[in-house]
DNA sequence: CTAATTTGCCTAAAGCTATTAGGCAAATGC
DNA sequence: GCATTTGCCTAATAGCTTTAGGCAAATTAG
């Protein structure tokens, strides 16, 4: 019989594709070996478990997404370049909403010592730079954009802000806004 | 055989410690059942099924959050109010994790039209009240708001603030002093 | 206070997912 | 062309979900 060619990287991006489909919580070894025809025993010699499946989703979107954030970065500085983090990460979350779902997924820590995860925490600090913070303020001011943007995201893509108005393109440039002044005005004399 | 005196309001809210054990996304029917030492079965006497199930403890959580915010709002304005809010927001969270999960959880229309989602909406715009502002303005700072606590929450609940300084309890005091000073400056004039 | 009815929990069974063990055939190396 | 490695398979166990049908306990009626 022919063989199917499965592989630890095919599987991931294969899973990272149904994520985006039907899910992140849905991403079943089952499903995935369903889309490759194939025995569900025959991904267990690619994958340790069902754990280690979402493991490497969520490694992959960590990556895939920094990867688009330092290319929104680039060149800019000050509000721009707090507009174009902000963009990148909710366009991200509205054409992937599994993969981005995975990029939240819980890491033990050893796992997120080696994943993407630092290159977000420092592309959120450059933006930063921007702003003339000093510490503590400036980490306080990393947790709070991280918490809106996610926050926000969330809730849009929970369909929180569906068939109401305004539209959440105007609520999201209004807060980018906020954000912006609010940051202004934080920076040390 | 003694009868265990099952009832959907009993299971619901044994549901929600449950969750606040193992996680919201670790409630199953069967566990549950356990939990009552009673057969899996018998439980769909009083639960239509998984989802039901989920439904419900959803529903109690968001009337409980509900109940805690009006709580705390009462007799307060301003900063005070927003700040008491955030606080109501945060501890219950903290106490809860599964039932903040719950509170979350997507619910069909009608099923989200007969939950506590209003209220929780009206006492929102209520502490905007302090602030002065008009439509849209209003509604962006009620998204904005929703967001920040709720993104702030669930990084917390992730862990992403353990272990490294300063504290969350010190960032979350100035992300409410921001948040302050933000709505006062969008007033209108 | 017993008889009839309703209700509550049980057993049984089928279907889906996860995971492990062991086997045969295809691909690869010599 | 033969030996070895590798890849996918079958088989089996275990847990969760859900439905169907049964018996006993609680409730109501006579």
């Amino acid at each position: 019989m022919v063989r199917a060619g499965l592989t630890t990287e095919r599987l991931t991006r294969a899973g990272a594709e149904l994520a985006d489909e039907v899910g992140f919580d849905q991403v079943t070894v089952s499903a995935l070996a369903r889309r490759f025809d194939v025995k569900v025993a025959s991904l267990y010699s690619h994958l340790k478990n069902s754990q280690d499946l979402k493991t490497r989703i969520a490694l992959f979107a960590l990556e895939e997404l920094a990867d688009r954030v330092a290319d929104a970065l680039a060149g800019r500085a000050g509000k721009d370049a707090l507009a174009a983090f902000a963009d990148a990460y909710r366009d991200y979350a509205r054409e992937h909403p599994g993969r981005y779902a995975a990029a939240r997924f819980r890491l033990d820590p050893e796992t997120a010592a080696v994943s993407a995860g630092a290159r977000h925490a420092q592309m959120t600090r450059a933006i930063l730079r921007g702003y003339d913070l000093t510490e503590p303020d400036q980490t306080h001011a990393v947790r709070m954009l991280g918490s809106v943007f996610h926050g926000y995201v969330s809730l849009e893509l929970a369909g929180g802000f569906e068939h109401s108005v305004p539209d959440a393109q105007e609520s999201w440039a209004w807060i980018v806004d906020s954000l912006d002044a609010l940051l202004r005005n934080r920076a040390t004399p």
